[in-house]
DNA sequence: TATTGTTATACTCTATAACTATA
DNA sequence: TATAGTTATAGAGTATAACAATA
């Protein structure tokens, strides 16, 4: 008989919740990408990583704009961007033509760490992905966009 | 023409990466739920709601045993039994078989709560999924399931 | 007046390490 | 020795309020 420490509990009407489950999933996904940038050595956090791309796609951006698009305060960006910039991956430039704002860009090893972050990323995306065909996971994404757009409105 | 504020900015391929709209669903969704219960006058976040539902439908259960069921360690979860306990929802008793342990369970105005907290989680849950069909929905559920098993593979 | 970035502050979630009581 | 619960502590993420510089 198994140790009463290893019963299963019973979630009641737990699995059966839209939140509930996309709360674990996001969970496991979020300890899988930190798994892999461990196994090789780095350290980035899903955040850290979607700001990046945000900075690369649109250098030049402010810090207000950059937490707009990120859904957080500009109180919050403030301590994000000073570890990136400490870890010499980011820098807040002046800007040319509003002296409040400040114009973010990366530097240039922050663009080489940034192509080395996407390949990790890609393989995390390839394993969390694994169990499902190319069909499925283009269904999963439409799907979990359906469900943001109707928890905004 | 719109403000410079205004433009969308480019996410590269962040919308494609399952991990990124896996985030950003969850963070509506949450938002959401938030909302649901601030305008019903209560305040529960979605963690506290499985943890009640949890200790509801396996009462007498340790500290470890919840602690192990909600994928956190010990000590994160003693402040969380305080607030609960403090709000009058939730008590530890002394287990009749071990003195080390606590059985946890609800009072009787946490049932009745709970009640409570279902419905709004009930109602909650019917939005977030008001564009899907029912096919989709437990589609949606049972592809989440496959990736949180790929995730902690 | 309004906006941007920063700081001070506070709260929650998370963990590790060390302590006490009990098994 | 090992386990359960607690405490002390620390780091990250989140926010609000207030301030200085600039628009």
């Amino acid at each position: 008989m198994a140790r009463p420490s290893a019963k299963v509990l019973d979630r009641g009407m737990l699995p059966s919740l839209l939140g509930y489950v996309l709360r674990r999933a996001q969970s496991a996904v979020f300890a899988d990408f930190d798994a892999t940038f461990s196994r090789a050595g780095e350290a980035l956090t899903p955040g850290e990583f979607g700001l990046l791309v945000l900075v690369d796609r649109n250098a030049g951006l402010s810090q207000m704009a950059l937490a707009r698009a990120l859904g957080i305060d500009r109180s919050t960006l403030v301590p994000i961007l000073n570890r990136l910039q400490a870890r010499g991956l980011l820098v807040r430039r002046d800007s040319p033509t509003d002296g409040r704002t400040h114009a973010l860009g990366l530097t240039p090893a922050g663009e080489k760490a940034l192509m080395k972050f996407a390949k990790l990323v890609a393989a995390h995306e390839k394993r969390i992905a694994a169990g499902l065909s190319a069909t499925e996971t283009r269904k999963l994404i439409e799907l979990l966009e359906k469900v943001r757009d109707r928890a905004r409105a």
